[in-house]
DNA sequence: ACCTGAACACCGTTCAAGT
DNA sequence: ACCTGAACACCGTTCAAGT
């Protein structure tokens, strides 16, 4: 009804989306439907779907783009033949992208199977690292998700019981150290016995 | 307004998540609603509430009813003393019980940190038996929730990329054996490193 | 091109009744 | 005790319009 001059109200894919962050953390993934969102935009409910094509597809974006800054270094880790403790760093900042942030545990654990584009080059990146560790490029179809999954689930699991007690403090540590820990028992296990599929 | 003599229908607990399950394994959990359960059982909607507290609790149930059979039985595994065995032998019938169930896997995932009835005796027979296996007391903390979340999550994992496609047959045999592979190679792990929570 | 009004077809849940 | 009618306060999404 008001609406300054001519129509439009100025929103952007990116400024619905970060509105959908912004609901998400402060109330929780519960409360962020359509029609907060738009409420929060000062718009109508029908707005947003110029920008995003569905709820579903909003809470995609979501997901994958929390994973954006994740394997994209090139993961130079102090020894530069250590291959595979960059195949761990990689695990673990994906376990620390996720752990960033809590509201969205559920989502990830439900569309891990389903990557965006960056749930997807970690995925590659993965592989590839894995075959570095010399792992035989066929064992790596079973690999890759057994590691990514384990740490999603892990991450997860650590949310739902702890709650957002102790994100932003570094109290995070002992969760830290335990998916470390699970995820060199597995790596034992990759590089050594060859997964038959 | 029918109802053939005074009042009641003949609902139970029992014939709600009957019905509940059907839905459920038919048309998916998206179309399980109170209003679409109380159609099947020729119900008014809110009829339901008197044996049910609530949807969270009717989900609730069906997930924690869904391993009701897991780890009841003496877990007597060829060999008397073979204590690996035993423990691997509950975690692949956790894994079993979510796959014959594959509608609900999201919902086994959300719930991995509140456990019902059942999922809490599982947890305790995964402790004692790691105990049995020579895995000191308070490492149990950390290594139980890490062996749990790994099978739920993977199973979870296999449902959602294979779909429902091949559960019924015997096709189910690869995924089972990569459950396996990679409980072995935690156990590996855990009987090993104690792990420091 | 970008947005609104109004509507459609749903939800879970509660509260006051009826038998 | 067990159930219904009616309502409350919501959902996601679509379609026709307005500027």
């Amino acid at each position: 009804m008001p609406r300054d001059l001519g129509q439009h109200a100025g929103l952007t894919r990116e400024s619905v989306l970060d509105a959908a962050r912004i609901i998400a953390s402060e109330q929780g993934l519960g409360n962020l439907t359509m029609r907060s969102l738009a409420k929060r935009l000062e718009v109508a409910p029908n707005a947003l779907y110029g920008w995003v094509a569905s709820k579903t597809a909003l809470l995609d974006a979501l997901v994958d783009d929390a994973l954006k800054d994740v394997g994209v270094s090139p993961l130079s880790t102090t020894d530069d033949s250590d291959q595979r403790g960059r195949l761990t760093k990689l695990l673990l900042d994906t376990f620390d992208a996720i752990m960033e942030r809590p509201e969205l545990a559920t989502l990830f654990l439900d569309r891990a199977a389903s990557p965006g584009p960056n749930a997807t080059r970690i995925r590659v990146k993965v592989r590839q690292l894995l075959i570095d560790n010399g792992v035989a490029a066929a064992g790596t179809d079973a690999a890759v998700p057994i590691l990514l999954v384990h740490v999603i689930g892990f991450a997860a699991f650590v949310l739902q019981t702890h709650g957002a007690k102790l994100l932003d403090e570094p109290h995070l540590g002992p969760a830290r150290n335990l998916v470390a820990t699970s995820i060199s028992w597995l790596l034992n296990g990759v590089t050594k016995t060859p997964a038959t599929a």
